[in-house]
DNA sequence: CCTACTGTATTATGGCACTGATGCAGCATG
DNA sequence: CATGCTGCATCAGTGCCATAATACAGTAGG
């Protein structure tokens, strides 16, 4: 599987899927770097990075010294953000590779229902 | 995206892609590593560490000094393979990923239509 | 037999991304 | 102002990937 999956990259998704499940709010204090490093057992640096990805697409204000804020509006067009790039960039692929070996959506219907 | 894959990964993906639509199918020779090579603008021994990929897999079977040939039933067997590994290990993260973000599978198959 | 083609093993090298340790700069609080 | 928290910049180490130059082993065909 994709397990190879840098830490920066891992820990952006934590962030993000913790956004889009409600945990974090418009105005909500992100953890501090190195508190967050602690808690995850990785290196501060490396969760500097993964927040950088945010302030990068505007998702979170930064104020030195005191700590990363989720930006207003951040969670909902993190939201359509993802839902875009899915929708156009990574479901096409998903959806050539289904018909490649077979699989059509009713299948994965069925599939969940157990 | 993931537009950076290893190009001995996506050495592997156009074999695999070419046996699954048909190109080549149960006994047919390979092109020769060399020649793969050339032809893709890559290393031999890129090609060469791909082709190993299938070779670990039993996908093809080496006559050596002749050339790689695919195996007896390596083409369902792909196939297989690859509806097992998506059902179990890829779509169940696609899923969860598509419920985050609140695209379901009606508005992909809408999608689909222009 | 000899040539030309197969795959493969060895070793070395450069590039690139990830990770890590240290130190510095900004802010809040008592 | 001093302490302790913030984020962040700089530098070095590490590992994987790709490339390269050879060299070797096996096979088919003239």
């Amino acid at each position: 599987m994709n397990n190879k999956q840098p830490v920066y990259l891992k820990l952006f998704e934590t962030i993000a899927h913790a956004m889009l499940d409600g945990k974090y709010k418009d105005g909500d204090l992100l953890p501090s770097v190195r508190a967050f490093a602690n808690e995850q057992g990785a290196n501060p640096l490396t969760v500097a990075k993964a927040y950088q990805l945010f302030q990068e697409r505007g998702l979170v204000t930064v104020k030195r010294g005191v700590g990363l804020f989720v930006a207003d509006g951040a969670v909902q067009k993190l939201k359509a953000d993802e839902r875009q790039n899915f929708i156009n960039n990574i479901w096409p692929d998903i959806d050539k590779h289904m018909r490649r070996i077979g699989v059509s959506v009713a299948d994965l219907v069925k599939s969940e229902m157990h």
